[in-house]
DNA sequence: AGCACGCCGACT
DNA sequence: GTCGGCGTGCTC
């Protein structure tokens, strides 16, 4: 074919990457006209249907004309995908061994629906008058005085009408319609609103954070505050900055901590409140705002970890607040986690991070220590409040008498507290009443048919619910293997059963219990935290759920029922999150200047967890994890993922969990890889794969997933072992899906 | 035979 | 992720 010939067509070559399960881009033709560049949204047929798709790269020579490809539909109206949001797809897809398809489909479910804006129509007074003048269209004309344009709804319901009545107007001259922008998705922030009058130490760690932002350069922190240090105006400052130079940031925080507090708090420093980004959020909302971000429109968005795709075109500061929450790991469908994902988001941006938390997770402290990361420090609360007193109670010598406990020593803090007009937190990490039943005449326990995890007395439900899967059953009166009656007894405390126990020893208090599986919703939740805030209750008693974002004034005395729960689980982070637990639970007892109080009931005070908790010394606790973590080899001195695999039922995921663990003995060369025991994370230079036996299996959104544990040395070991493993196991069957959930922090 | 359902592989 | 093809098994 000549070169004539080529160029008369002038089709080119595009590679356009679909949201779907693929991992390659695919070519298609496109007409010149079209003028497409990497980052363009278009229209592409795939199969038999039409699917969205982004350019991913344009080939530079004209196509030749005997190539067998499909031509792009159509070029989308839509703001195109920046070259570092595209760079961070796919580099996010390879880490997770995700098909890069379902990476950009991260990025682009937003735009998928991102029509362009309609504009607005608005509607003016002419100064002309009507031909009839009825009292209805006085009223209209009489909102519409002065010369400024409404919209229609605004208009007829200033009026008191119908919107009929101003199409009339318009028909007889009195008004007039004309169209105008689309409302902004958030209103304008200014930087210089209220700025905060700042601690010395604020100042200096604001001032840090100031000049990384004007740098426009890659740049990590850690901002370790202990709570109430004033961590927050200290990053807005760092915002103030980013908004200063016209650039844009992004604040993330575990789902849960986006309160309509923080909103405030930032509408009472810049002006008006940041655009908000979660899944409750509308899908029209959120086009608009992914839109705003491509286009610069939008300066600063608070969201959840999906936020953290969005197309900033000048994103200049990310903010990943309370990083050390496990909120921020995403564990199905693409699994990542979002702080990690973020402090690599930045390195794409050339952008400035900070990683925030009074309790940071390992990974973060141990990246600040060996200068990855600088390390900000706020170590007094602002306005010298102080920090809580913390006092054990020894349980082996000072516990309650069988079958109660709260301890003698709490209860009567509590009576004190409760006389002083004040309130008193009581935290037990266990929804329910008892996690245990059994039955007192044949010792039969009750356990979950589906995943063989004990049953946890619901008494408020009359039920039997598995914490696992959330299989429910109701609670028999009878023995189901002895048939005995009266026999069935309940074994330790959930919150419930700590309600009963506060209701006998202060009949005349107050009592609030709080737990995830609270009746009524998230909207009944959110009252009654207010009304926890107000002082409608002397004693709240609740789970972790009490541990997080709500500021509850009154409250002097925390009760911790349970500090040992958790410290045996096997976990390897087990003693990382109960520190960071109760560290948060304690920190909230405190009012104005007056120091707080927290007494923690424990069965081993000399726990090392316990013991840093007590002592206040929190470099305590990191110096001897960090060494802990090292010797073992776990993150971030080692590599920990895991394969997921999950089906419809519990025995085809366990079957093909089964079949990867005999695949990866036969793995070739065979000595670097050995399925350890069951219920051991043993030290090893070796990469081990922990048998499905052992591993929790959970029932979510109505699939069964075993986790196989995999530790490794080295990232790319563990990475490599695991595509060998996955080729190397027989293809599942059954609807069986296999992800790898990969730990953070290795990537640096 | 005719259809509902579930699994599986292809999609440029 | 979404679709069509095809096998299984059930009903009119």
């Amino acid at each position: 074919m000549s070169v004539a010939e080529d160029q008369s067509t002038g089709a080119r070559v595009v590679d356009v990457l679909a949201p779907v399960a693929v991992d390659a881009p695919y070519s298609y033709l496109a007409p010149p006209a079209l003028a497409l560049a990497p980052g363009d949204s278009v229209k592409i047929p795939l199969g038999a249907r039409e699917a969205y798709g982004v350019v991913w790269s344009v080939a530079e020579t004209p196509a030749p004309a005997h190539a067998n490809l499909k031509t792009v539909a159509a070029r989308l109206d839509r703001p195109p995908l920046p070259q570092t949001l595209r760079d961070f797809i796919d580099w996010l897809a390879r880490y997770t061994l995700t098909p890069r398809g379902m990476a950009l489909r991260l990025a682009t479910r937003a735009a998928e629906e991102a029509a362009p804006e309609a504009l607005r129509t608005l509607y003016r007074a002419t100064g002309q008058a009507p031909e009839r003048l009825t009292p209805t269209r006085a009223r209209v004309l009489a909102a519409a005085e002065g010369g400024m344009a409404f919209s229609k709804k605004a208009l007829a319901e200033a009026a008191g009408c119908g919107p009929t009545v101003i199409d009339a107007l318009v028909d007889d001259g009195a008004l007039v319609a004309m169209t105008a922008p689309p409302d902004p998705v958030a209103g304008a922030l200014d930087p210089a609103y209220s700025p905060p009058s700042l601690e010395p130490a604020q100042f200096d760690a604001a001032k840090a954070l100031v000049s990384a932002v004007r740098a426009k350069a890659y740049a990590p922190f850690l901002l370790e505050g202990v709570t109430g240090s004033g961590k927050t105006e200290v990053y807005f400052e760092a915002i103030a900055a980013a908004l200063e130079d016209g650039g844009q940031a992004l604040v993330m925080m575990p789902e849960i901590a986006l309160t309509a507090q923080f909103l405030e708090r930032f509408a009472a420093r810049f002006g008006e409140k940041p655009a908000e980004w979660h899944s409750g959020v509308s899908a029209r909302k959120r086009a608009r705002i992914w839109r705003a971000a491509a286009t610069g429109k939008l300066s600063v968005v608070a969201g959840a970890r999906s936020a953290l795709f969005l197309p900033f075109c000048n994103l200049r500061l990310i903010v990943v607040d309370e990083e050390h929450e496990a909120a921020y790991k995403q564990d199905d469908g693409v699994c990542y986690h979002a702080r990690d994902m973020a402090v690599v988001r930045a390195r794409f941006e050339h952008a400035a991070i900070v990683l925030a938390s009074a309790t940071p997770s390992i990974e973060t402290r141990v990246n600040a220590e060996s200068g990855r990361y600088r390390h900000l420090r706020l170590h007094a609360r602002a306005g010298a409040r102080p920090m809580p007193l913390l006092e054990p109670i020894d349980m082996r010598r000072e516990g309650p008498s069988r079958g109660r406990w709260i301890a003698p020593r709490l209860a009567s803090a509590v009576a004190e507290t409760i006389a002083r007009g004040e309130q008193t937190l009581l935290f037990l990490n266990r929804r329910g009443y008892a996690p245990l039943t059994l039955c007192r005449d044949c010792g039969h326990r009750f356990r979950c048919r589906q995943c063989d995890a004990w049953l946890v007395e619901h008494r408020f439900r009359r039920a039997l619910v598995c914490h696992h899967c959330g299989h429910v059953e109701r609670r028999p009166d009878t023995c189901p293997e002895c048939h005995a009656t009266d026999s069935l007894a309940a074994c330790g405390p959930g919150v419930e059963r700590l309600a009963e126990e506060a209701a006998t020893l202060f009949p005349d208090a107050r009592v609030l219990v709080l737990s995830s599986d609270f009746p009524g919703g998230a909207e009944r939740l959110r009252r009654e935290l207010d009304d926890i805030a107000k002082g409608a209750f002397d004693i709240v008693i609740g789970t972790q759920l009490v541990a997080k974002g709500h500021n509850f004034p009154q409250l002097t005395l925390v009760g911790v029922v349970d500090a040992d729960l958790g410290l045996g689980s096997g976990d390897p982070r087990a003693s990382e999150r109960t520190f960071q637990l109760l560290n948060q639970v304690t920190g909230r007892a405190g009012r104005g200047d007056k120091p707080g109080r927290a007494l923690i009931q424990t069965f081993q005070p000399e726990h090392p967890v316990i013991a840093a908790l007590l002592s206040g010394d929190a470099e305590k606790f990191y110096a001897q994890e960090i060494a802990l973590r090292r010797r073992a080899g776990l993150p971030p001195y080692g590599r920990l993922a895991a394969l997921i695999v999950s089906a419809k039922d519990a025995a085809t995921a366990e079957a093909h969990a089964r079949a990867l663990a005999r695949a990866a003995h036969d793995l070739p060369p065979a000595p670097r890889y050995r399925v350890a025991a069951p219920g051991s994370l043993p030290e090893a230079e070796d990469i081990l794969l922990l048998g499905p036996a052992e591993a929790p299996i959970a029932l979510i959104r109505g699939r069964f997933r075993y986790r196989l544990l995999v530790k490794a040395p080295r990232s790319a070991d563990v990475q490599s072992f695991l595509r060998d493993l996955i080729d190397a196991a027989p293809k599942p069957r059954g609807g069986v899906r296999v992800q790898i959930d990969v730990d953070p922090q290795t990537f640096l």
